[in-house]
DNA sequence: ACCGTAGGGAGTATTGACAC
DNA sequence: GTGTCAATACTCCCTACGGT
């Protein structure tokens, strides 16, 4: 598509006329973006871009876009009708671009033989040149056998589609009727094969649908979406009512001069193209609820980009995309439509005649693909289940699951199980747990069958366990009713006055499952147990103002001697220390005027906390400029060494883990000594397998380096 | 003074789509 | 199947505000 073709400015410079916007905008929203398919207007095209500007494009598009596509007309669209000046400037057009492609425009050959790759684009393009040496009034050889065979393509298309669409018995009338349909096989300008239909119900419903690809990568397809539309509209409209997705106001009855109702009652729009329906995981909006209550079969609306909703009543929906250039383009126009069928998403299907070798149609060229995206597969209505389950069923019909699901929506393509797959695919010999399965299995099978007895003791040993652990009244059992005790005499305090007040061990308490569960997990206990546990707002200003802070790179010596003695804890611990990564944040502290987040500089191994002071806004300028933004947060951790004893937190600091064996093991001699003077006793300092922990590890233990290795302590 | 609700901002995790 | 990107969903942190 050359959209550059039909830019207002650039026609209306080489033609010398000006021409309006909104006559360019009335083309485009006619599916009209070049040069070529304009050639090809004749006089029922034009009556029928009227007739769907009147009749259906005020209803999709937004009121103050009125103004853009309908000019004079834009306070009263349902009257609207190409001017004397509109339609001099028509044929101008026409009469500009019939002449640029009747001198056989080299450049659309090379294209369309680029497009087709195959004989078929030559036999087109000898046939385009023919058909407009002859003035397009000569039919030759090349051109019956052509259409010929497309009209058997296109049939078999739509016989096989209704096919799958009908039960036996509607089957037996529609395919009657389907003898009725006309088609019309063309060339235009461009040696594009097109097709004008014109269904059994009426003559004047006439489809024009092209044959072409949507990219290069896909074979060339006919685009029938809207006689398909139209059939499920007009004719099958009480076949799928119930579960097709995309959805029209229909008749209640099969009803051959019925017409569709395209009346909107509402639309909605947004910017990019998304799924049209779907379960959202939004969360529902009271409004989702309602639509939700009040609609019978759509369950959820999600957005709907890329295209234009319509409601027509509250138990159907019709998605029309929309083809103005206000919204978004694309690259193609899918489908030229002379009827007011014109707004409604194309459905294509193949044919494969430039595919086989011969001609010989196949049911598999049944297939109705959405040619603009993925996602628009989830259009398609259950029915298309049972194109699935045919097994002449297109092989792209397997891209979707049950229930017309999109595969990429399977558990098999999502990313734990890709990551899975991958992680077991570089790693063959990894031994997996479900390796075992079966031979767990097969033991316990052989043990049941062949060994009775064996099977009974450890039942009953296993019950044995079991009522035991019910039944004993111990230690521990009875802290567990206390701690019951405690939550039940919150709860009926609390519930009895209008007031909460929790007390230091039930705060300990639900802060520790704060910390551990995580917000949400607390938000449910939270609102699960009313009035037994504060709120999370209570929790962090229990932490912020009732806590002891620790400043960052501080060591709390004090705190752990304090730790200690509270718990009458042996005066023996152990430290370890560890590096581990984090997401860097730099932010300010106002408790101690610092700026945080940046890597502290270490002075002879401890960190020095007197850095990134925020004094002033150039100060503070200057850190960000100089300083290294901490990537990994040091933690040093003492252990106490009593049974059941906790851990302390002997200080923590970000570091851009840029440091030495030797700052190490000045830090641990100072930690060494700080305690000692509180009469505090480190046994011993470990860590993980870091190089500069190890080697400092290897020092404090006075173990000798390995002989291969004795030159690193030269 | 204490507590709870609601909601915004920022960052992270997850997911769908698409090209290959 | 896989890698990548963008959009969306989710989570966490914090604050404003109001009730008792």
């Amino acid at each position: 598509m050359d959209e550059s073709e039909l830019e207002s400015q650039e026609i209306g410079k080489i033609l010398d006329i000006k021409i309006p916007n909104t006559f360019i905008n009335v083309l485009k929203a006619n599916g009209i973006f070049d040069g070529k398919i304009l050639a090809g207007l004749t006089t029922d095209d034009i009556k029928g871009m009227e007739t769907y500007m009147r009749e259906v494009l005020l209803y999709v598009l937004p009121k103050e876009e009125l103004v853009l596509y309908y000019g004079i007309f834009s306070h009263k669209p349902e009257i609207f009708q190409f001017t004397i000046g509109d339609r001099k400037i028509l044929e101008l057009l026409q009469t500009y671009f019939n002449k640029k492609y009747s001198k056989g425009d080299i450049n659309i050959s090379k294209n369309i033989e680029k497009e087709t790759n195959d004989s078929l684009a030559l036999q087109k393009k000898n046939i385009s040149q023919k058909k407009q040496e002859n003035s397009g009034e000569n039919s030759n050889e090349l051109l019956e056998s052509t259409t010929e065979k497309e009209e058997l393509a296109v049939k078999n298309i739509l016989h096989n589609w209704l096919r799958n669409k009908c039960t036996d018995s509607q089957w037996a009338i529609i395919s009657k009727k389907l003898e009725n349909i006309k088609f019309s096989f063309q060339t235009d300008s461009s040696a594009c094969v097109f097709c004008r239909i014109s269904c059994y119900c009426k003559n004047d419903n006439v489809f024009t649908v092209y044959k072409q690809s949507q990219s290069n990568t896909y074979r060339k397809r006919w685009i029938l979406g809207n006689f398909y539309r139209h059939m499920m509209n007009k004719h099958l409209s009480n076949l799928s009512r119930s579960k097709v997705i995309r959805k029209t106001k229909a008749s209640d009855s099969v009803d051959d001069d019925m017409e569709p109702s395209l009346e909107p009652k509402k639309f909605n729009r947004s910017n990019t193209l998304l799924n049209y329906v779907q379960v959202s995981k939004k969360r529902r909006t009271n409004e989702d609820i309602f639509k939700e209550d009040s609609t019978s079969e759509i369950s959820i609306i999600d957005d709907i980009e890329g295209s234009t909703k319509i409601s027509d009543n509250e138990d159907n929906v019709t998605f029309l995309n929309r083809c103005s250039d206000a919204v978004p383009e694309r690259e193609k126009p899918d489908i030229c439509i002379l009827s007011d069928e014109l707004l409604r998403g194309p459905i294509s299907a193949t044919s494969t005649n430039e595919s086989k070798s011969s001609l010989e149609l196949s049911p598999t060229d049944g297939i109705f693909v959405h040619p603009y995206s993925e996602t628009d597969k989830e259009n398609i209505s259950p029915t298309h289940n049972r194109l699935r389950e045919d097994p002449t069923i297109s092989k792209e019909f397997e891209d979707f699951g049950e229930n017309g699901i999109s595969k990429w929506k399977s558990e098999k393509y999502q990313r734990k199980e890709r990551s899975r797959r991958k992680r077991e695919k570089l790693n063959e010999n990894q031994h997996l747990i479900t390796d075992y399965y079966p031979m767990i299995i097969n033991t316990i099978e052989y043990l049941i069958k062949n060994e009775p007895d064996i099977t009974v003791e450890y039942l009953n040993i296993l019950i044995s366990c079991n009522r035991d652990l019910v039944q004993q009244p111990n230690s521990s059992g009875m802290e567990m009713n206390k701690f019951l005790q405690i939550l039940c005499d919150i709860c009926k305090t609390n519930s009895s006055t209008s007031k909460n007040k929790y007390n230091y061990s039930i705060k300990q308490f639900a802060l520790y499952m704060y910390y551990i569960g995580g917000r949400v997990f607390y938000e449910t206990i939270h609102a699960n147990l009313k009035n037994v546990v504060p709120s999370i707002t209570t929790l962090n200003r229990y932490v912020r103002n009732d806590k002891k802070y620790i400043s960052e790179g501080d060591f709390d010596f004090d705190g752990l001697a304090k730790f200690i003695e509270e718990r009458k804890l042996a005066k023996y611990v152990w430290i370890a220390e560890d590096c581990t990564r984090i997401n860097g944040k730099i932010e300010y502290n106002q408790r101690n005027n610092k700026i945080m987040g940046f890597s502290l500089p270490l002075s002879n191994g401890i960190p020095d906390i007197n850095t990134f002071t925020a004094t002033s806004g150039e100060i503070i300028q200057s850190y960000f400029n100089e300083a290294t933004k901490a990537h990994y947060a040091c933690v040093i951790m003492a252990q106490p060494l009593m049974m059941n004893s906790p851990a302390y937190c002997l200080s923590i600091f970000c570091t851009d883990n840029k440091f030495r064996a030797e700052d190490v093991s000045q830090r641990w001699a100072f930690i060494k000594q700080s305690l000692f003077e509180l009469g505090v006793t480190v046994l011993g300092f470990s860590s993980d397998g870091d190089t500069r922990y190890f080697k400092t590890m290897r020092i404090e233990s006075e173990l000798p380096l390995p002989p291969d290795r004795r030159y690193l302590s030269q």
